[in-house]
DNA sequence: ATTTTGTGGAACCAAAAGGTTGCATATATT
DNA sequence: AATATATGCAACCTTTTGGTTCCACAAAAT
């Protein structure tokens, strides 16, 4: 039972969750009033997202109200800021190609506007 | 069969092999060769990454070499950023109350000075 | 020409994931 | 006290996932 935070927002619903408690804390009936499928789902859900740490729950009376606790994201966008480098290596040649495309363009049009100038 | 980059990234075995074709193309002999696992189960993941674009195939002869294209890793830090006001908006009232914190704690300083200077 | 190497993929399997119904229990409401 | 509501969780089912072995085929190497 691999519990971590990839694993965690891999499932869509898991997402939408996160989306609905981050606005304000809500129950599991709220939460599962917004979807097809049933109070225990969304609960099974729920326990995922609280066991690897994505949300905090608050008891008032009989009711527990579910947090959304987001730090823990930073593992994900850590793991992916490593390689932002790269793809920004790709794009940086590609800005370069596009400058020497501008570069010659502009070769091109001094050539225009000296021999086809009207 | 669902097929998107939070799935793809779900899975510890496709984020060791993203690492890995991220600092040079690789075939897939070279990339099971620092598995436990088989080619062909290799193989399966390295389809899914294609699939959902994070990896790009080029051919050389017999040999196929796989290369990194994590610009689709935006999908995820995107939504990931939609969610940093939240935590963000916590540590700024963390920081709030260490400032009053450090306020209170001037106070206190003076009257240590206005009671016990030597 | 024959053998070796690199690869894709079918067929199969066990475990995990995501869902359900049904029941127990604690807290509010009447 | 009796009823209604909010919740946790066991038991069960189906589909997906991650793995395997085995075979086919194309390109290199001998």
């Amino acid at each position: 039972m691999r519990r971590d935070v990839f694993q965690a927002i891999a499932d869509p619903t898991r997402r939408e969750i996160i989306c609905m408690i981050a606005q304000k804390p809500l129950n599991v009936n709220a939460v599962a009033g917004n979807f097809e499928v049933s109070r225990t789902a969304i609960y099974k859900h729920v326990k995922i997202l609280t066991e690897c740490g994505l949300i905090v729950i608050k008891q008032h009376g009989r009711e527990r109200y579910y947090e959304a606790k987001l730090q823990k994201l930073n593992e994900v966008s850590d793991w992916i800021e490593q390689y932002r480098k790269f793809w920004n290596a790709k794009l940086d040649s590609l800005e370069e190609y596009l400058n020497k495309l501008q570069r010659e363009n502009k070769i091109t049009s001094k050539n225009k506007k000296h021999g086809k100038q009207k």
